[in-house]
RNA sequence: GGGCGGUUAGCUCAGCUGGUAGAGCACCUGCUUUACACGCAGGUGGCCGCAGGUUCGAGUCCUGCACCGCCCA
């Protein structure tokens, strides 16, 4: 073995040789019928890798790999979604390089166009999961795109469509004005953004110009589209203005104040202006009173044909010439500075108009409804638990979903139009009108929501709508570990589409992974340049390191990122590296057996056992942080300090029996450390003298209860070190053993001690003197439980024995 | 505005069902120990955010407050 570990290499090497020998893929090493499955959350197919694909990838991998190890029929599934807008983004970008237009060239030149670049430039994450030493079956990368997935798409949407549940309909949605498309409510940013509020004072139709109610506006523009103004029923400023007209400035039009109750009374003067072709909240107190809805505020987001004099100017010159005719009446009350969010497109930066518009909506309450079911009766289960109650809460309030975008990179809805207005709905394109027979069809030219495809992503990977064996045998799955974000646009969705799709849920249990935030406590920030790329730390200190350190942080719902974490893991893997090379140096021509004998072999092999234990405990809550702790202090502290200190003596002696023991405690020790340290612990493995197959599908340790009463063995001679150690007193020891495991790791005749006596005596008499006073305290005796008392006895009873001891 | 999470050693964080406050890093002191100085041993350092309450006993449970942050609108 070389002296010292370079993780570069050795981890190319097994990233590399596991793919090339199949162990990654669907089965690989099975030795038991269970299935057990995580489909990876498909990453956009233009991005890429960041710290919480990184973090989620560790967590995946290290529930993979160790039932990999278990010997289940594991499947981890990769691919891409095609990542609608961001991807059609790309492009129209490139082409605006060159001076052209998507229009320029046309819808199917575009898309092929699409496809060009994704072959070229895109797909570039599960190359960056590979060095990360992710074992996904890359063998089946699947994308939303592919032929099969946009057939079972398109089934999946007839389906919906078949049960009912799909509609078209006028409603507001998030306007971008750049892209010309809805938008999800995920792809709008809401920027921090300084405004003017306008207070405006609406005269009353039969007053004398001087009464009236004010409204309070950020968008006097909007002004033009007002069909109403609106208070809280139980305002007492407005109870007589209730049920009368006022005049909307500019326009000159007489409209009702009516009441509602979801006005904020708080909010400005406590009367809204009801806008319901501008705004979503007006919108829908718009729908509840039955009024009109004007919209003068274009697709361009310029002023619209509507808007009349004012058509075809921005919206802040329109508002302009709004406030300018107000004040020359003396209506503007107040205009003050104001800071409130504004929605803005992710993508392009664009103010989102939410505008109304003709699209295609999803019912959601029958569907979720199932999905509900499934996670009260906890069939399907969030963690961490506050993140449960939080998914059962949105699908209850889930408003129906607006699936239909106007792109042309994407899903085309399987709906065809005739002449005559008749539609017809199937999944494959249609020769004749179902309806009258025309031949004449068009197809509608929206495209689904990325979030459509990716809903199906658990199924339709397996090659859904057909019944193939893939199918059959990895659906449903286990495990589908995500951030909190998406919950409502991804996680839920799955859940009703697997019901609805095949009956059956997608996975049992959901990890909510934690945000990685930025060394300052804040999200990871582009201009601020707190951003870090996860290959920084794979090749800085080994991806081995970088998962380590990522699982260690990960205990909370944020956390910091921290290259401390990382560089602990990187020197978890240079110890491991190191004590190998110890029982290896030593163990010439012998093979592994278990074959303990002495008082520490036994321990070792009890510590072992009780940390496996302890990781399937973890790993079962999918406690990742517990785990690295768990595996930090075997190594470190029972394996290195203890256990390989006591035999040293005889590994250099060659003593085969303990050299034979090392070696199977060494394999045990690995095989812990596999699923989060994949490749120091398959490289140490392949070095082993003997061994029947990679580490990556060999059985995960079993309990072996023969020595658990062994894992106090030690806890005298630890103590004794302690106090040596610490005073330079050597106190009495019971065996033969103890005796000489204290020699072998202490070494008290090379150790130069401080003579600490005193200050040791100083502390055990603080101890003696607070377990007295605790047991001479009648109420604690009378009031606590038994088994407390009992050990605050021995406790003081012990220390007594220790001061004696070193007054020697 | 709605939903969450956090506040413990200089820094980053553990502390499960209440029973003497821990780790890593940093710092200090030793150590040319034939695996490892990316190491070993020891040490310094905490009114566990604030105020109440429950309890024989509270970092841990309850109530209120403050501050920081995340997600969503």
């Amino acid at each position: 073995m070389d002296s010292r570990y370079d993780p570069g290499s050795v981890e190319a090497h097994w990233q590399e040789t596991w793919e090339a020998e199949g162990l990654y893929a669907a089965g690989a090493g099975a030795r038991r019928d269970d299935t057990y499955v995580i489909c990876v959350p498909p990453p956009n197919v233009t991005g890429e890798l960041h710290l919480g694909h990184a973090l989620n990838g560790s967590i995946q991998d290290a529930l993979i790999r160790w039932h990999r190890m278990r010997g289940f029929d594991t499947l981890w599934q990769p691919g891409y979604d095609h990542a609608g807008i961001s991807t059609q983004n790309v492009v129209e970008k490139e082409l605006a390089r060159e001076g052209r237009s998507r229009h320029d060239i046309g819808r199917e030149a575009f898309v092929e166009l699409t496809w060009e670049w994704l072959e070229k430039t895109g797909r570039t994450i599960m190359g960056q999961f590979r060095r990360l030493g992710a074992s996904l079956d890359y063998s089946r990368e699947r994308f939303t795109m592919d032929d099969d997935y946009v057939r079972a798409v398109m089934t999946f949407f007839v389906r919906l469509w078949d049960r009912g549940w799909i509609y078209r309909a006028n409603r507001i949605v998030n306007w971008c004005p750049f892209h010309q498309t809805a938008i999800s409510d995920l792809e709008v940013v809401h920027e921090e953004t300084d405004d003017t509020l306008y207070t405006i004072r609406y005269p009353f139709a039969d007053g004398d110009g001087h009464d009236g109610v004010s409204i309070a506006t950020v968008r006097p523009a909007t002004i033009l589209a007002d069909v109403g103004v609106a208070v809280h029923p139980d305002d007492p400023r407005y109870r007589d203005a209730l049920g009368r007209e006022v005049i909307v400035p500019y326009l000159e039009r007489r409209v009702l104040v009516i009441a509602d109750e979801r006005i904020d009374r708080e909010f400005g003067t406590g009367a809204l202006k009801v806008t319901p072709g501008h705004d979503p909240l007006d919108f829908d107190i718009g729908r509840d009173h039955g009024l009109p809805e004007p919209m003068v505020v274009g697709w361009d987001g310029l002023m619209s044909e509507a808007a009349g004099d004012l058509a075809g100017l921005t919206q802040e010159e329109a508002g302009a010439r709004v406030i300018a005719w107000a004040e020359e009446r003396d209506l503007v009350e107040k205009r003050e500075p104001y800071r409130h969010s504004v929605g803005t497109c992710q993508r392009c930066h664009s103010r989102i108009e939410p505008l109304i518009s003709l699209q295609w909506w999803c019912a959601m309450s029958e569907p979720a409804a199932p999905a509900i079911a499934a996670l009260q009766q906890r069939r399907v289960r969030y963690h961490p638990e506050s993140q449960h109650r939080f998914a059962i809460t949105s699908l209850e309030e889930a408003p129906d979903w607006c699936i239909s975008r106007q792109l042309w990179w994407g899903h085309q809805l399987p709906i065809w139009y005739c002449p005559d207005g008749h539609t017809t709905v199937q999944v494959d394109e249609p020769s004749a009108c179902a309806e009258c027979g025309s031949a004449e069809l068009t197809r509608e030219s929206d495209v689904l929501d990325t979030w459509f495809s990716s809903a199906l992503w658990p199924f339709a990977t397996l090659g859904w709508p057909d019944e193939t064996p893939e199918l059959a045998r990895y659906y449903s799955g286990n495990v589908n570990s995500t951030a909190r974000e998406i919950i409502r646009l991804w996680e839920n969705r799955m859940i009703w589409t697997g019901l609805e799709a095949l009956g059956d849920i997608p996975f049992t249990d959901v990890i909510i992974h934690s945000t990685v935030l930025a060394v300052d406590g804040r999200r990871m920030s582009k201009s601020l340049g707190t951003g870090i790329d996860p290959m920084k730390p794979i090749e800085e200190y080994g991806a081995d390191a970088t998962r380590y350190g990522l699982l260690k942080i990960s205990s909370t719902q944020d956390v910091r990122f921290s290259y401390g974490a990382i560089e602990e893991g990187r020197k978890l893997a240079i110890k491991l590296w190191n004590v190998a090379r110890l029982i290896l140096q030593n163990a010439e021509g012998v093979t592994a057996a278990l074959a303990p004998r002495d008082l520490e072999e036994r321990w070792i092999l009890a510590r072992l056992d009780a940390a496996r234990a302890e990781l399937e405990d973890a790993w079962a809550r999918f406690d990742f942080a517990e785990s690295t702790a768990t595996l930090y202090h075997l190594t470190f502290d029972d394996f290195c300090d203890w256990y390989a200190e006591a035999i040293k003596p005889r590994l250099y002696d060659r003593n085969e029996a303990a050299v034979a023991t090392a070696l199977a405690a060494l394999e045990r020790l690995l095989a812990l450390l596999h699923p989060v340290m994949p490749h120091v612990t398959e490289e140490i493995w392949s070095q082993l003298p003997v061994r029947e197959a990679r580490l990556i599908v060999s059985p995960w340790p079993e309990p072996d209860g023969r020595f658990v009463a062994d894992a106090v063995a030690l806890d005298r001679v630890q103590e004794a070190a302690q106090i040596f150690r610490r005073s330079g007193v050597q106190v009495e020891l019971g065996s033969d053993d103890e005796r000489r495991i204290f020699a072998a790791v202490v070494r008290p005749e090379k150790a130069r001690v401080d003579d600490n006596r005193d200050a040791e005596v100083e502390r055990l008499r603080k101890e003696v003197a607070r377990a007295e006073g605790m047991l001479a305290n009648e109420r604690f005796v009378a009031n606590a439980p038994p088994e407390v008392v009992a050990a605050e006895r021995e406790k003081l009873e012990r220390y007594r024995r220790e001061l004696a001891a070193l007054r020697g």
